[in-house]
DNA sequence: GCCAACGTTGGC
DNA sequence: GCCAACGTTGGC
């Protein structure tokens, strides 16, 4: 396995972290990602094994809120064909072919800590970090094992802990 | 609710 | 192939 990283955002009225803990086997399908930059990600970055921190966007408080799992590399996205769907891809379907993956992923622990976007904004250690910046918008984004440590660390999780879990 | 940033669409 | 218009994301 290739160790990335990663931040996956979802809007908690949507879909949240406890959402996600409270699924059978804590297990779900991450689907609807329809940007190909992200896509590209899933389908040919994603591995089973890697970690990822879990973002609450359009949130109150935006925070990166736990951590997850890759648990099944890319798939066939079938909301994409699904008219009822939200995720629904008219013009996919038409042309009958789907162009649109998704991921499986396993929630892994929670942060004891929610770590806020201003407490992400106020560590220089994360002055790189692609979702501070402004109008960074790809749902799916890589972190530096770095970065990730770090997050892991404001949100009162040890690298130990998170590592064996 | 506002609006900046970005991606996509479609007219030419 | 350019680029203006439009829709969406998402922080504030």
């Amino acid at each position: 396995m290739k160790d990335r990283y990663w931040l996956m955002k979802s809007e908690p009225e949507v879909f949240s972290f406890d959402d996600l803990m409270k699924a059978p086997k804590r297990r779900t399908a991450w689907e609807g990602v329809r940007n190909y930059q992200a896509r590209n990600l899933l389908r040919d970055e994603f591995e089973p094994g890697q970690l990822g921190l879990f973002y609450h966007s359009n949130a109150e408080p935006t925070a990166a809120v736990g951590v997850l799992r890759v648990v099944k590399a890319a798939y066939a996205d079938p909301y994409a064909f699904d008219p009822k769907s939200d995720y629904y891809d008219a013009a996919a379907k038409k042309r009958g072919e789907n162009p649109w993956v998704m991921v499986d992923v396993e929630g892994v622990l929670k942060f004891p800590t929610p770590v806020t976007r201003p407490m992400l904004a106020r560590d220089k250690r994360l002055k790189d970090m692609m979702v501070l910046r402004r109008g960074a918008r790809l749902s799916v984004q890589p972190v530096t094992e770095a970065e990730f440590r770090v997050v892991c660390e404001l949100g009162g999780l040890d690298w130990e802990a998170v590592q064996s879990a």
